[in-house]
DNA sequence: TCAATAATAGTAATGATTACTAATATTGAT
DNA sequence: ATCAATATTAGTAATCATTACTATTATTGA
């Protein structure tokens, strides 16, 4: 099953990487539709989980009940700001060795993790702040 | 906003705590019925959101699309099985040390984290081998 | 026993996502 | 360039988990 090129698999990919802040399916469909006015809706859905099989975006599930996508596939952390909802990308040494940890003691293989981490975003503590 | 018992949310906290599974809301409604036939499905999920808001039980997002549930309020850590979804508790030594590494570098707060770890469980490394 | 009101059953509505289908676009070969 | 094969699309309908709505019922403290 090779995959032919299309128009609007290449925008949606294009503009997903001019952004650093994980937008959701939504919000890339009504971004992209201004380029490409009747693009469906189910069209960005079946590239952004085709794009995302094929590793060159990454399908965040943050139990948020929407997912949210990512044109940086490398390996990073997010946080997620409890107020403003923000998702940020998380410059910090790796914590892979966690997997070690769990792996102590379990009978079954672990392959991996998932891990989010949550508090406030520099905007929202800095309003919060008693100045 | 005082609230008043019911037999419907007792019925459902008592069922989940015989369990150590993690079910679903769906599951919860299918076996409480067979206690209580005409409870509905909309009073599961009131109930349910309840308690995890009272701090009785708490409410995994797996990301898998349905919420799980569990009864054990204790920190601890969750495995999913890659292959049979089953949702395991890991008895593992704490990682929260984790947060200090997110938060080294990063101008926010970060205030916790949810981690899931994947793999094989016992039952689906055991019969994933070569013997 | 009673009045106040929280909780329920049953059903309708919502929101994210997937499935379906006839029409269109892309591709490699003529 | 033309063509046939078929992947992809637009548009819409369907699905699935969950929440909202409302008239009725259950619980509670007086």
């Amino acid at each position: 099953m090779t995959h032919k090129r299309s128009r609007q698999r290449e925008l949606i990919k294009a503009f997903l990487m001019t952004r650093r802040d994980h937008p959701t399916a939504d919000v890339v469909y009504s971004r992209v539709r201004q380029e490409m006015p009747n693009i469906s809706l189910g069209t960005v859905y079946r590239n952004l989980t085709l794009l995302s099989e094929l590793g060159e975006i990454q399908r965040l599930r943050l139990g948020d009940g929407t997912d949210h996508f990512d044109a940086d596939t490398s390996p990073h952390n997010h946080f997620i700001c409890n107020h403003c909802k923000a998702v940020i990308d998380l410059e910090m040494e790796s914590i892979d060795s966690i997997d070690k940890v769990a792996a102590a003691g379990f009978q079954g293989e672990i392959e991996g993790h998932v891990t989010y981490f949550y508090g406030s975003c520099p905007a929202c503590a800095e309003h919060s702040q008693i100045s």
